[in-house]
Order: structure tokens, then C-alpha cells, then sequence
DNA sequence: CTATCAATTGTGAACGTTCACGGGAGGTTA
DNA sequence: TAACCTCCCGTGAACGTTCACAATTGATAG
């Protein structure tokens, strides 16, 4: 009836109740060992009755492996995290592992920090989707064997796994949808030459350009600054679009870059459609909702997830091994195919 | 230089390197307790050459305080919930606790299952959006006196915590918005009669029209099937706008309705601005990407994940009790006040 | 009747840490 | 010089669980 906290009940307690040992609590509990079905039945009456409930951190510090992984990801309320984190939650439950999850807010430092945290938590694994920056740490900073897998970017210290888009082929897809729209005068506006993505993405359209036999115009690229503002994209888009000479289609690096570049053209009163036309990568949920709809490149993003933690826990159990999977990103094109004009 | 799992190293591995006893190094580390200069430094330097990392699993084990919340969300593919996410786990962050997630999919039974997962893993307190059904559990499941807090929707199992929006005041701006736009035929589209959110947000509408003394038409309300899908606002939105006598406007109680009711204007062949206008809740990210801007009452999300936090955090450290907060939500007009001509 | 075996249960130790003490060295005061 | 205090450091126990092995029981076989 005191007023303090109530005693945590162990599987002491429980053992008393039952009027057998502890460890054999354990081995009802676990399901593991020999036991009869009687005194099994026995000891869940009186672990129920007590309110008895595993404490998992005993069990993880003994037996060493706590089901637990850690997920960093950039930019939570980013739509193409919040659904890959969607993905890793649901494979990793369905293994049985529980998610311990991190934001670093494209800030390398923060990741290394969140990395230190998770390890001292005893999570198995990580997966990362990496800052921009620099990695180096998690070759100090972990175990050499400390299973990882990075998403959407390499993480340039070998050893780990990633689960990746196919880059320059999406981006090929997505130049030559605007090229089979009878484009000619095309731009591209990307996030940042040193992000992986951004760079394979550019090369994908260089090629399609160039099989198109079109010629990239030099004045007609910009970037963002980065992928968490889309500022720096409106900015390029404004320079892009303000001039005289100025291209009938952009393709964007990724929806926030995309809405950077929404913004500008409504800012300078283009209308796409009729005056350009853009496509973007990272399926947004709203790209079906606007008029006319965004053609974009989608990425599985809840799939990248799922594969991510696949592989992980294949590494932490020992039946897999880090390995690089590219996925194929799909042209959506919400159903709408209007012919826009050049201008 | 065997293969196998290198050996982990403990806080004994350290003590023996650095000539002192195991207590010495914990107190080092933690930087409690009277320790001097020196031998703080030789351990400290010991510690780092054997790449020592503190095992917080142990520590919680003996301490008691595990320094990890739980997190469980409804949809995190939804974007109200991932900001709120990440409200969460900025705010955990900066006061020392890890955040392990876990998403109920507006499952009652997986949230149950989450909940004692959570549970087991010692998570100090929880943070629950908390899905439609019934939520008796929480007092069969946890201790009376486990730190809850509920975001978005209330938990019915009272002594917990709650930040919920003032949907009533919020509901009344959002159809005053449409009246003031001039609109006298107005309808309401809500994702069901028993969510919390949904109930009250249709209250604040009826007294706002009311207040007007405009008539609600029951005609022009609806439901829609839950917040996960937006099929059921759409079949919703149908019903209601394909009639000869349909309403200008409509409210949506959240950003999946919304999408529902878009999706079928179009379908209908209506416009947005010219033969009706729309305002939803939940910011989306997208809203002032539409044309024309879609307004809508944003929720305050991030401030809503930081202040169950802030008061979870307040119950679990014994600073702070188990309250209710309403946060008032915002209208967002996207500086478009374009007066859109009725019907 | 005794040795052997399978089935079931119990005991001691360990996981890595922190808490509650206890103890020694050196300095200060009466 | 004895008594006392402060500063630093060490020892034993505990957190709740599982692992490795020992012990008990009853049955079966020789």
C-alpha cells in the first residue's frame, strides 16, 4: 500500500509462487528445455497472476545478443526516411528485432554521436543512411566485424552493405521521358556534386542526352544546397529560368529539390505544362495531387527498408554477408501522358 | 588473430591496463565521485587504447534507469506521425534518452504486442498515438504507475498524459475561412464518427456554421474508411459533389481525407477555386504545391512530439505529472486569398 | 538386485555495471 | 602525539537473466 514505486517481480518471485527454481521459470518462459507440461502450465499461473514481465536487458547482457538495431537516418521528416524507417521497422519486427532510431540531421557529427549511443546501447547492427560527409569514424569508432548497412548512399568505409537506387539507369529513364515528350532544350538541377546520388544521377542524364544526340547546356545545371532546404534549388531554378534562352524541362535530383523548383517557376509566372515541364526523383505523396500531376522516378523506399534490415539481420546471424543491391527506381507518370508545347 | 567475434573489452580490461581497480575506471568514466586529475587521465588513456566502450545495458541492469522511451506510432509513412517522430526523438535526444519505435499500422492488437515489447525492454515510459480500439491493456498490461503519454488522440485508460490539438477552436477557423470566403452551402468530411479527433473537429464546424447561421446539410457530410487510406473520402466526396445540389465547399478533417476529396474533384471533373474550395487539417508538405494552394489548419507536429517529451520525461524523472495539453493548430492560407466565385 | 538411462529439475557462476561501504595516506588541530 | 578529517581508492554485493553442469527421480535392462 505504499505509495513508491512497485517492486519489479522477477523470475525469483515467480519461481516461489510456483515452488520451483528459478531456472526453471526460465525454461517455461523460453520454451527451451526439457520441462514438463504440468509444471509448465504452473509456473505461467503464477507468472501471470504476479504480473510477470521478461526483463530482456538481464537476458541481453548474459546472453549477448539484445534484438535490438539502431537506424540513423538524415532527415526524418523527410518522406523518403519516415518510409524506409516504415520498412526496417516491419521487417525488423518481423524478426523479432525492436528499432532504436536516430536522426542526425545531415550533420556527421550527430551520426558519429547517434553511432557511439547506439553501440553503447548494445544495439546487433546499424543501418545508416549517411550524411554528407565524412565516415571514417565507424572504422575507429565500431568493431571491425560490427555488422552495417548503409541506404540510399555509400558509406565509403568498406565492410558495410548497402541497399541502393540504380542511379544512372533511373536517371535515364527520367531524361528520356522528358526527351519522348519532344523536349530538346532539357536542365537538370541536383542536390550536390559530392552526394552520390546526385552525381550518378547526372550521369544517367549526360548519357541519355547524349544517345538522344541533344547537347547538354552547361548554363541549364544548377544544384541545391543539400537535400534538407529546398532555398538553394529555387535559387538555381530562378537563374535557370530567368533568362532569355532558357530550357523547356528540368529533371530534379529529389522532391525537395523538386519543390525548390516548383516554387521558382511559380515565382516567375511559368506554368508547367505549358511553359516547362519537370521530373523529379523521391515519390512525394503529393506528386499524384498536383496539376498536372509530377511525373516522377518513385524509389521502393519501403522495400530499400525491408532489404536493408534483410541483409542486416543476415549479417548478425551469420547467414548472409555485406553485399551492394541496386533497385530499380519505376516512371510514374499518374496516368497522365499530355504532350506539353515547347515554348 | 583468431577469426571469430573479437573479444568484447570491459571496464576490467581497463581497470588491469590502467593499474587501477575496476570502480576507478567507472568512476572515471561517468565522472562522478572523487577521482584525481592524474588518474582519471591514465585511465581515460587506457580506455581509448583498448577501444573500451561502455555497456549502457549493464549499467541500466544494475542502476535501474535505462535512459530509452517508446515511441508508438500509427503510420509512420504518414507525415503527421513522422514529425512527430522526429519531435520526439530531438527532444529525447537532448535530454539524454534513445527512442525505440514502433508502428501499430492503426492496429490495436499490434500496438498491444509493441507496447509489451516495448515493456520488457525496459523503456522508462512511452509515447503512444494511439490506434482506434479499445486501449483497456494499458492497465492489464503495464504498472499503474508506467509514465504514458498520448499524442493526437486520447487514451481512454486514464492516468496518462495527453497533447492533443484544440480541434473544436481549430475547426471553427477552418469553417470560418470557407464563410468568410463568401461560401454558404458547405460540407464536412471526417475520417470517422469515433475518433476523437474526427468527432470534435466536426463540433467546432456545426458551431461555427451555426454561429453564421448557415444550415448544415447532412447531406454533404461523410466519412471516410479510417485515416490510413484516403479511398473512403474519396468514394465520400463522390456521393457528395456528384448530386445537382452540392455544396461550394468543403472541410476535411485530415490530409488523407483531403487526398480522397481531391482525387475525386478531379475525377468529377471539378475544379478547386472555380467550383469549389477545400480546407483541410495536417499541413502536408504538398499543400502549398497545389493550384491553387490548398489552405489548411497545420498541426503544430514537431511542438506536439517535443511536448509529450518534455512531459514524458517530467513523469519518468518525477518533475513533472501527467497532464492534458491542447495545442492550437494554425491556418495556412499559402498568402493565396483568392475570393473563388460560388457556384 | 544393481547398473544404466532418460526425463526433469536444481545449483553455482557469469554477463558488465553501479551502489554501499570500508580503508589507507596525508594533513591539520589541540 | 593522538585524534580527527579529507581525499582518494578498493572490495563485496547486487541488478535479472541464462549457461553449464550436477542432482534427483523413476523406469528399464541385465
Amino acid at each position: 500500500m505504499a505509495i513508491g514505486k512497485e517492486k519489479n517481480v522477477t523470475i525469483k518471485d515467480v519461481a516461489e509462487k510456483a515452488g520451483v527454481s528459478y531456472q526453471t521459470v526460465s525454461r517455461a518462459i523460453n520454451g527451451q528445455g526439457e520441462i514438463s507440461v504440468e509444471t509448465r502450465k504452473r509456473v505461467m499461473a503464477a507468472a501471470k497472476e504476479l504480473g510477470y514481465r521478461q526483463n530482456r536487458l538481464a537476458g541481453a547482457l548474459r546472453g549477448q545478443n539484445s534484438k535490438v538495431i539502431g537506424l540513423v537516418v538524415s532527415d526524418l521528416a523527410n518522406s523518403f526516411h519516415s518510409e524506409v524507417a516504415a520498412g526496417v521497422e516491419a521487417e525488423a519486427d518481423s524478426k523479432g528485432y525492436s528499432v532504436i532510431l536516430a536522426n542526425s540531421n545531415e550533420d556527421p557529427l550527430r551520426e558519429r554521436q547517434a553511432v557511439a549511443n547506439l553501440y553503447e546501447r548494445r544495439v546487433e547492427g546499424l543501418i545508416i543512411a549517411p550524411a554528407q560527409g565524412d565516415h571514417e569514424y565507424i572504422n575507429s569508432d565500431l568493431p571491425s566485424d560490427f555488422p552495417i548497412v548503409a541506404v540510399n548512399r555509400r558509406l565509403e568505409a568498406g565492410r558495410s552493405g548497402a541497399v541502393l537506387l540504380r542511379n544512372v539507369e533511373a536517371a535515364k529513364v527520367a531524361a528520356n521521358h522528358l526527351i519522348a515528350l519532344g523536349h530538346t532544350k532539357i536542365g537538370a538541377i541536383i542536390a550536390s556534386q559530392e552526394l552520390m546520388t546526385s552525381s550518378e544521377r547526372l550521369i544517367g542524364f549526360r548519357e541519355a542526352m547524349e544517345e538522344a544526340g541533344l547537347r547538354v547546356n552547361s548554363d541549364w545545371l544548377g544544384t541545391g544546397s543539400g537535400t534538407i532546404h529546398p532555398d538553394g534549388a529555387r535559387a538555381s531554378a530562378m537563374r535557370i529560368f530567368s533568362g532569355t534562352d532558357r530550357p523547356t524541362a528540368v529533371m530534379t535530383s529529389s522532391s525537395r529539390i523538386a519543390e525548390g523548383v516548383l516554387i521558382a517557376l511559380r515565382e516567375l509566372g511559368l506554368k508547367r505544362g505549358r511553359d516547362a515541364d519537370v521530373i523529379s526523383f523521391d515519390n512525394a505523396p503529393w506528386s499524384a495531387l498536383l496539376d498536372p500531376p509530377l511525373p516522377v522516378i518513385e524509389q521502393p523506399t519501403r522495400h530499400i527498408g525491408q532489404a536493408a534490415t534483410r541483409m542486416l539481420v543476415g549479417m548478425i546471424e551469420g547467414t548472409g554477408i555485406a553485399e551492394e543491391l541496386r533497385l530499380p527506381g519505376k516512371l510514374l507518370t499518374h496516368g497522365e501522358q499530355k504532350i506539353s508545347i515547347s515554348v
